[in-house]
RNA sequence: GAGGGCGUAGCUCAGUAGGUUAGAGCGACAGUUUGUGGCACUGUAGGCCGUGGGUUCGAGACCCAUCGUUCUCCCCA
């Protein structure tokens, strides 16, 4: 028998650490439900050719699939043969697998409007608390199980939305004390830039290039281009679109002047300037930075797209989201226009616990140790310690008659402040002694005064 | 998918140019102290040195493979 031990990138959680998690998900919850979203669970596995496809030619190497039951029935071996052969040339196969596990909350979003789409009042709000799984590699920042929580928007074109979603952020990571900036840019700048340039086909090998910009730097970016096949005026152009700087107001009317009449680039930057000057008058514009190299990876996105970076932490985004035209046609229901965001808890988590934010009071522990000092001291202290609890203050009592050195150590590694002790001594005199382990002092009580005292 | 670092006690690590019985600190447990913790002292337990193979008279140290872990790139939360 090896040791025991959990899956790459997976990891259990401590008695500390889920609390602390417990924190930011309810911190975001509660200010996603102060926005007006309900809540919605989809389960852990969806059908493969639900999710295929929908990420990107990497996305789908990074799914998880699961292996079918059955494969060793003999009959059949012949089919499933056949899938194994598809499966080793790099297809996929249903014989071999038709399940995989969730890799983002979006598409089952998307699939669930479009499964139900008769029944929903919309515009529909939603938002989603689960974990997604995926099979890259794990390391800073990167797990192969971790938490999403999305809230989205469906059925509506209103910039309104976009609006709000922005503010779901700031005011969140404002809550859970988290200095960010949210960068802020738009698909349709992208594509406008793309046609200026020479043409929509290159917006996928210009925006690849684009957001490469801040690791390998203008000339390497350039060299890319240049393979790419664009030509030296083009590079010019995308020299100068890159080089935009300033405060948003200053970067938005350079980069009109570059897009000049290009439709797209109007629309996007008409939207861009809603939704700041929306902010301005909210006063959380100071989060807010435009960012005209902020691509996304996801292809779905066609409008504003959004990526929270955590100010001065070495940590890659911890949020981000956008609008798309029409996520559920993938799945036979067209013109259903969304917008959504995520925040990455798991990174939210590593960067606060890096930069020490949590409160202490995130720590819940037992607020009372009942000492055991025998069997008959043990069951009348056993009625005091349910008379606290029906107050819900938390109690336990040490299980063992143990010394008194022991169960001290109990209660100060667990952090408990308070100790109650009842012995033979109290027992007869109908009271109990309390003490505080960080002070060290202690009182006697009679147990109908119990019940109030503060503890 | 590509590349680097690291795997020695529960934890953090040491282990000198390969040399015989593998160490420390912290923690755990027990005692000094059978109704008062934190401190101190004393003692005890705990290691197939990640796994498999190789080089050598001799390997925790060197070589190869493998697994795990961590970081970077790709991509992403």
């Amino acid at each position: 028998m090896s040791k025991p031990s959990i899956p790459q990138g997976t990891r259990d959680f401590n008695a500390s650490t889920v609390q602390k998690r417990q924190f930011i998900f309810q911190t975001i919850r509660y200010v996603f439900e102060t926005y007006g979203f309900q809540p919605l669970e989809t389960p852990a596995m969806e059908n493969v050719e639900t999710l295929m496809g929908k990420y990107g030619e990497e996305g789908d190497k990074l799914i998880f699939k699961i292996l079918n039951n059955g494969l060793d029935n003999p009959q059949k071996k012949a089919s499933i043969q056949e899938g194994f052969d598809k499966v080793l040339a790099g297809k996929n196969s249903t014989a071999i697998t038709e399940r995989a596990l969730r890799y983002d909350l979006t598409i089952p979003f998307a699939r669930y409007v479009a499964m139900n789409h008769g029944q929903l009042t919309f515009p529909f709000k939603r938002y989603q608390i689960q974990p997604v799984w995926r099979a890259d590699r794990p390391q800073k920042g990167r797990y192969r199980e971790f938490y999403q929580c999305d809230a989205d928007v469906v059925g509506s074109d209103s910039l309104l939305n976009e609006v709000d979603l922005i503010a779901v952020y700031i005011k969140a990571f404002e809550q859970l004390k988290l200095p960010v900036e949210i960068k802020i840019n738009n698909r349709k700048i992208l594509l406008g830039l793309a046609q200026v340039c020479g043409g929509e086909d290159k917006l996928i090998d210009l925006t690849i290039a684009i957001d490469k910009l801040d690791k390998i730097g203008w000339e390497k970016v350039k060299e890319e281009l240049n393979n790419k096949g664009f030509n030296d005026a083009q590079q010019q152009l995308v020299e100068r679109y890159l080089n935009i700087s300033g405060t948003n107001t200053e970067k938005i009317n350079a980069l009109a002047n570059l897009l000049g009449e290009n439709e797209n680039g109007k629309k996007g930057i008409e939207e861009l300037n809603y939704v700041l000057s929306y902010h301005q008058s909210t006063g959380m514009d100071q989060h807010l930075v435009a960012d005209f190299t902020l691509a996304r990876g996801l292809n779905y996105y066609t409008g504003l797209i959004f990526e929270v970076k955590a100010i001065d932490a070495q940590m890659g985004s911890i949020g981000g989201g956008g609008r798309y035209n029409d996520l559920t046609s993938l799945f036979g229901v067209p013109n259903i226009p969304g917008v959504g965001i995520s925040f990455g808890v798991d990174r939210i988590y590593d960067v606060m616990e890096e930069k020490n934010l949590f409160p202490t009071s995130v720590d819940h522990t037992t607020q009372v140790l009942f000492f055991n000092l025998g069997e008959a001291e043990a069951q009348v202290a056993y009625g005091q310690m349910m008379t606290l609890r029906a107050k819900k203050i938390a109690c336990e009592m040490y299980p063992e008659k143990s010394k008194f050195d022991k169960q001290f150590k109990y209660a100060e590694k667990k952090g408990i402040p308070n100790i109650v002790i009842i012995g033979t001594e109290e027992v007869n005199k109908q009271e109990c002694t309390i003490k505080n382990l960080a002070t060290g002092k202690q009182i006697n009580l009679p147990f109908k005064d119990l019940l109030t005292y503060p503890f």
